[in-house]
DNA sequence: CTTGACCTTCCCATAATGGGAAGGTCTACG
DNA sequence: CGTAGACCTTCCCATTATGGGAAGGTCAAG
């Protein structure tokens, strides 16, 4: 199977699949004598398993920890609990301060009358002199 | 006052002034004989404006849009609301997102027992085949 | 005049892709 | 057999907004 039936197999496009390789995500794959990389089911399993993780937002980096223990067969739960919750909390985090912006912004467009005149408490707000 | 003194001023580093600078979002400053970008209250005042703006995360372009929109007398509120509306619907969408994402996690989190066993939920919804 | 704190520009790195060029390969069809 | 078109390869560039750091000029105080 070539790059791009395993890219179409799984949702990767075939630019990550080269990509991951490249940083070490997937070890490389093997070649055909044409130097076209070949993949197995077992690299389409892999390949879905970082497509998930990326979907729930892990960062490369963590997914290679997951990875990682995913293949360790004497992993602690422990342990990959440790980076789903370490994520879930970066995630809390991010949106705790979105949340403010969107609170801020929300306050302000309501109090912005949206018509032709140019006064406007968004743009009063932004030239504010203090904070 | 030279660019230290700005950022000092301001909370926006050199290095950022000179690329807000380099990217039009700022007009080019004024230089001394020795070629130091030389900053007035004006040019504090518009730092400032783009510190909230970022804060509040608008993106540089955003920014743009803004700092334009202030500086026309002749503006329309609604303008500025609707620069700040899509931003807001931009924001939502991506707590959305992310906040589906902790739902995931945390729902698998609670039943991995996170103990020197292998097992755990976590990976096993990773590595499913389907979806 | 020297030292140290400034300033300048320029280049590199970040995260995780996508785009696209230049060139080799494979397959199906006439 | 030859060729077109759909693949594949590697390599380079772009994205967003910022920081780091080098090499070299400037300024103020001692």
């Amino acid at each position: 199977m070539n790059i791009g039936q395993a890219a179409d197999a799984t949702g990767v496009s075939a630019k990550r699949i080269r990509y991951y390789e490249q940083v070490g995500l997937l070890k490389p794959a093997e070649r055909s004598d044409a130097g076209y990389r070949v993949y197995e089911a077992g690299d389409l399993h892999t390949l879905h398993f970082i497509q998930r993780a990326r979907r729930l937002g892990f960062s490369l980096p963590q997914v290679s920890e997951l990875l990682a223990l995913w293949h360790d067969q004497g992993r602690s739960s422990r342990n990959v609990k440790a980076v789903a919750t370490r994520h879930v909390e970066e995630l809390r985090s991010k949106i705790d301060e979105l949340q403010s912006m969107v609170d801020t912004l929300t306050h302000l467009a309501k109090r912005c009358d949206g018509d032709d005149r140019p006064d406007c408490p968004i743009l009063s707000d932004l030239q504010r002199s203090d904070s």
